[in-house]
RNA sequence: GCGGACGUGGUGGAACUGGUAGACACACAGGACUUAAAAUCCUGAGGCGGCAACGCCGUGAGGGUUCGACUCCCUCCGUCCGCACCA
């Protein structure tokens, strides 16, 4: 019998040192194995691993595993997303450098990730923070510019007016800055931007080729990129209402067809003709920067409560001269989005309905349904905003409205205001070019100049890498590069002149949108050797979080084919991640004391069950309101650190865990007991291969001759487990994966106790295929049965085993019988059966007679190896 | 507000392209081993009724399509994610 436990903290430091000892995981290019690069979406080094992240390394990792033993050449690398807000926070909470506290944050995550024992290849490792990686950021960014990928203009950012900085979306709450209190004031600043709209066309219809992409993942960009077919419609002001200089507003509409149902003008409070509007209206420049306090986030400004208010102006409708209607500055109306301008249908839209109603403007239908009567159809609480025929339209009753766009845009376009057509066709994008300007420290610099005589002049390639300076300060908000007393003054690289550096960095999202690219040749004297990214790339297998689907994924999609265009990567690249899997979250209880201190979860102590369950503070014995579950994550302090997960149960387990139960798209639940079961897992793995060690058949035994009923059982049992479990480890399903072992466990476990021929010998087998079976996914304890069952190699260079075909078919299947779609009774035919002989076993169950109970069969249908129906 | 997903026993979940719902695990109950405990092993179990055989109900709620629906369609409810300066 097994007589000892398995040490998993002891025996997994053993096994990381001979991994690391022989390089087992260091990656090397060509060779004639295929390819395989598989990527986690790399960390953000905030401080320590918990459970919660390891999820995602866990599944990377057993998936690069099982490659390397199918026989590919893997890449499996891991860096560090390492620029961001929380170090200049840091900075300026602790007074620690913002690299100093990065850097710290990086060795010790380092460390964490190498107890897991992950296959990574760590001689690939970079920080983004590191002028090693962002000098060619910088070079990438030139180049970008002479492509006119990269260019200025101004834009809106969230301006704290008391602590004098741009904040960020989550830096607002309900409209006032995070530290100061003070209400938020949108400004205009000019930014660097890149021209990702260049490429709306492309990046939408190249969606169609990312079939290893989730569904949901593709929609949701295709959502975002937000491409319109409709029409630009001028309309013409009624020029005593106007402010001086403006004749004209043009809207953009993707219902020109509901024209007529037009009941007011609505434009962005920071419109042109807002601005002009209430330069002599106290009144509306009041509503205007009431508008602006809402901050930049779309999410802000549309959930708050849509208003508008009357500018007095009047607009003449397009296809009635004597028509006119009112222009109102709305809160919702996004400058960003087509002219900044709309008109506004109620009875088609169910804001502009909510709008009307408010203000007292009418509601005409102009669209019902195919089968509606037109002279009942009215508008109550719902707009009607289906396709349909046409109503109290004029010229336009009774077409549909597809017929009805058409017959608009034909009229408008042949229509002349000022000489030129009123409307034109445009296809639009709710896309926008990408912002990159952040005014802080803590990111890439943008490696140009200004000067007064040449303008903006870009950093020679020589000069690269414009460093950030060590010597910064974070006492004071604001932008430390811009205050630095001399870091901005250059000379002109053009003129000489004195001149100063920009000072903004780069968004952090750049720095992660070619990372995967690097990690092809981290060395590289340029940002690319194209050798090893054209062997590499695409990622074949890209897992991240979900939070990831629209932002990263896309600006990454972006930058491949913007390094294509500048040269950087082979034109025909144009999609850098061939399969992506998004996996959940990992979540756990919140606790908070009585003032709202969040208390993490290894202080609280729980007592009692279901209803009556209570935590209390282990400090302080205080009692605790336990919180919803959430997503483990520091600010509420809900998370389960890895150190201290694995001093207690080892990685395996932790790896386990985190792959049972839950399937790897939704999000698992931390629980103890949940844990307790992986751990009991691991060591009923280790006392199997103990017990099989002494008792079985030994290392290399011949094959007998024949097998009993037992032992062929038994085998087939282990074969078809490979068989499942090789594929769903391919296909990500792990949670299953983990359920077919379990089952074969059982099965293996159960025959120890039993005789038969040639059952020593398949237990072996079915030991060994159990082992490999785990391995990708318990490397650790997987080494250790491997050694333990006589092996000197390492299991991790083992090829994956193959399932024998003839096993994995049985003669007889068990089909299940229905009479009237319910199940009477089950039976069990040769695989081989026909459709006759399965319908006339059926016939006389003895259940399917009762269920019938003297009624004629109708009718009996035979699915083959699946089901009998017979209806009655 | 807009866009996207998800919802199955006490719990996490399984069910291939519409074909035996509840695999597997956890928790629970009973038993074995033990001086005892832990660990381990065996057995049981969706709900209701019944000694049992068995019957009825059952995949968030309601409706529909089908010989047959967790799966497809419609309506509703609930939860979660994203919304462009968090990463």
């Amino acid at each position: 019998m097994a007589s000892e436990r398995y040490n998993a903290p002891v025996r997994e430091k053993h096994w990381q040192q001979v991994w690391k000892e022989r390089s087992t995981f260091r990656t090397k290019e060509g060779g004639k194995r295929p390819k395989c690069y598989v990527l986690e979406m790399f960390p953000y080094p905030s401080g320590r691993i918990h459970v919660g992240h390891s999820r995602n390394y866990t599944m990377g990792d057993v998936l690069a595993r099982y490659k390397r033993a199918k026989g590919f050449n893997v890449l499996h690398p891991m860096g560090w997303d390492a620029f961001g807000m929380p170090a200049e926070n840091a900075a300026m909470e602790r007074k620690v450098h913002p690299g100093k506290w990065t850097y710290e944050n990086i060795d010790v995550m380092r460390a964490q990730l190498q107890s897991m024992g992950l296959s990574i290849d760590w001689e690939r490792e970079f920080a983004t923070c590191h002028p090693d990686y962002y000098r060619h950021q910088q070079k990438l960014f030139l180049d970008m510019l002479k492509k006119s990928l990269a260019y200025r203009k101004s834009s809106k950012v969230n301006w704290d007016p008391v602590d004098m900085t741009v904040l960020a979306n989550e830096q607002v709450i309900d409209g006032r800055g995070w530290r100061s209190g003070a209400l938020v004031e949108q400004r205009d600043l000019t930014q660097w931007f890149f021209k990702i709209t260049k490429y709306s066309d492309d990046l939408l219809d190249a969606l169609g080729t990312l079939d290893k992409w989730p569904e949901k993942v593709r929609l949701m960009q295709a959502n975002w990129i937000g491409r319109s077919e409709g029409l630009m419609v001028r309309w013409a002001l009624a020029l005593k209402t106007a402010p001086k200089g403006f004749k004209e507003l043009e809207i953009y509409t993707t219902r020109p067809d509901t024209l007529f149902g037009a009941s007011f003008l609505a434009i962005a409070p920071d419109h042109p003709l807002a601005t002009a509007a209430a330069a002599k209206n106290a009144e509306l420049a009041a509503f205007c920067a009431e508008c602006r306090r809402l901050g930049t986030s779309v999410a802000a400004l549309e959930t708050a409560e849509k208003m508008g208010f009357d500018t007095g102006i009047r607009a003449v409708h397009p296809l009635d001269p004597d028509w006119e209607l009112p222009v109102y500055v709305a809160n919702f109306i996004l400058m960003d989005y087509g002219t900044g301008a709309i008109f506004g249908c109620p009875s088609g839209d169910q804001r502009d309905l909510e709008f009307a109603r408010k203000y007292g403007l009418p509601v005409v239908p102009v669209v019902m349904p195919k089968d509606g009567d037109a002279a009942k159809f009215a508008i109550g609480d719902t707009a009607y905003v289906d396709d349909g025929v046409m109503i109290n339209s004029r010229f336009l009753d009774g077409l549909d409205t597809k017929a009805a766009f058409e017959e608009v845009a034909k009229r408008l376009e042949s229509e002349k205001l000022d000489r030129k057509p009123v409307a034109q066709r445009k296809v639009n994008y709710r896309l926008r070019d990408w912002g990159i300007s952040r005014q802080r420290y803590w990111g890439c610099p943008i490696p140009v100049i200004h000067c007064e005589d040449c303008g903006v002049v870009p950093v020679p390639d020589a000069d690269l890498p414009v460093m950030l300076p060590e010597d910064a300060t974070f006492d004071v908000p604001g932008n430390p590069l811009d205050r630095h007393p001399t870091w901005k003054h250059v000379a002109c690289p053009t003129c000489a002149k004195p001149a100063r550096r920009e000072t903004d960095t780069m968004d952090t999202f750049v720095d992660s949108s070619w990372y995967f690219v690097r990690f092809t040749a981290p060395h590289a004297d340029t940002p690319v050797d194209q050798k090893a990214a054209n062997y590499w790339l695409p990622v074949d297998q890209y897992i991240g979080g979900i939070e990831h689907a629209i932002l990263h994924l896309l600006y990454s999609r972006f930058f491949t084919r913007a390094m294509g265009a500048s040269g950087h990567l082979k034109k025909t690249l144009k999609e850098p991640f061939a399969a992506l899997f998004t996996q959940g979250m990992v979540t756990h209880e919140t606790y908070r004391t009585r003032n709202g201190q969040w208390v993490p979860p290894s202080e609280v102590r729980l007592e009692g069950e279901g209803e009556a369950r209570k935590a209390f503070d282990i400090g302080s014995g205080q009692p605790l309101e336990i919180g919803s579950i959430e997503k483990m994550s520091k600010s509420k302090k809900n998370i389960v650190d890895l150190d201290d997960f694995i001093d207690q149960y080892g990685a395996d387990t932790a790896r386990w865990f985190v792959l049972s139960d839950s399937p790897p798209e939704r999000d698992v639940i931390y629980t103890d007991v949940g844990v307790q079961g992986a751990r009991r897992f691991v060591q009923r793995v280790w006392r199997l291969v103990e017990d099989c060690a002494e008792a079985g058949s030994g290392k290399g035994a011949p094959r007998p001759p024949s097998f009993g009923p037992e032992a062929d059982q038994l085998r087939r049992a282990a074969h078809k487990a490979l068989n499942s479990v090789s594929q769903n480890i391919e296909g990500l399903r792990f949670n299953v994966a983990v359920a077919q072992i379990y089952e074969f466990t059982n099965t293996l476990q159960s025959m120890t106790a039993r005789t038969g021929e040639g059952l020593q010998w398949a237990l072996r087998e079915a030991t060994e295929l159990l082992v490999q079976m785990v391995g990708p996914m318990l490397p650790h304890l997987g080494e250790e049965c491997w050694a333990r069952l006589g092996y000197n190699t390492l299991l991790a260079d083992q090829p994956w085993p193959e399932a024998e075909p003839a096993l994995l078919v049985d003669d007889t299947i068990t089909i299940a019988v229905q009479v009237n779609g319910k199940r009477r009774d089950e039976l069990t035919v040769a695989r081989t059966a026909t459709r006759e002989e399965i319908e006339a076993a059926a016939l006389e169950l003895e259940p399917v007679v009762r269920a019938l109970s003297g009624r004629p069969v109708k009718k009996v249908i035979v699915v083959p190896q699946r089901i009998v129906n017979v209806v009655g």
